[in-house]
DNA sequence: TTCATATTTCGGAAATAATCAAATTATCAA
DNA sequence: TTGATAATTTGATTATTTCCGAAATATGAA
């Protein structure tokens, strides 16, 4: 992963809304939520969550896919187990032992 | 953890020059680096470089103190666990046992 | 086709962040 | 105290982000 993908990232999660949209997903699971459900949820217009779920799904952290009229999106497991790793890259100099469980978080989550 | 809190963390990783310096801190461990060799190594001026420890020590990604004349660096390995463990709570709708290993890491690690 | 629903794209004003130079604070040595 | 070194704070400028409304796109129903 490049740096600047991870930047990009992190800056996704890095307001309020969105980090509460991509929270409720983590917990949602495979199953998705329509985009619409968010703006009503969060009190928030369309346009602007449709941008937020935009910039989301630019930086890998979610994933979307449509059925009939509505959009729905979901949590990229995979996506944010690669920036997590990122961030934690070589933990402690080069000793994993004392990160124990750091790496490879995320596995087995349902994701697409 | 606060929502707010967890945004701003997040805001002190999404940008490069931020990101470069926390994974180094990372990687480097409870020794420390000192701030000055974090400006010459990245090739930034040390007010801005300044700036941005302050950022991410505000967000409590890393610590400091003081040795003598230089004020060392470290990640704040506690502070990274409580954020990351904000954002992946309750990870796939309230069923842990698919997401196993996601939280408690970093756990272990050296920090302050 | 025509209408309604669901979402995205565009445009531009307001708020926020990034950068560097200059001044300031803190520490230590002479 | 004076001078040197290490880092921070302040201040001004420039760049980026956020927000919403309006218009556009995509799908499905009548």
């Amino acid at each position: 992963m490049k740096s600047s993908e991870a930047a990009k990232a992190f800056s996704a999660l890095a307001h309020e809304t969105r980090l509460a949209v991509f929270r409720l997903l983590v917990q949602q699971g495979a199953s998705g939520v329509p985009a619409g459900v968010f703006a009503e949820k969060i009190g928030i217009v369309p346009s602007t969550m449709s941008h937020h779920l935009a910039l989301l799904e630019r930086a890998s952290l979610v994933r979307s896919w449509r059925i009939q009229r509505q959009i729905f999106y979901a949590a990229d497991y995979e996506g944010t187990r690669r920036l997590l790793d990122f961030l934690t890259e070589d933990c402690c100099h080069g000793h994993p032992e004392i990160c124990g469980g750091l790496h490879g978080m995320l596995e087995g989550c349902q994701s697409g």
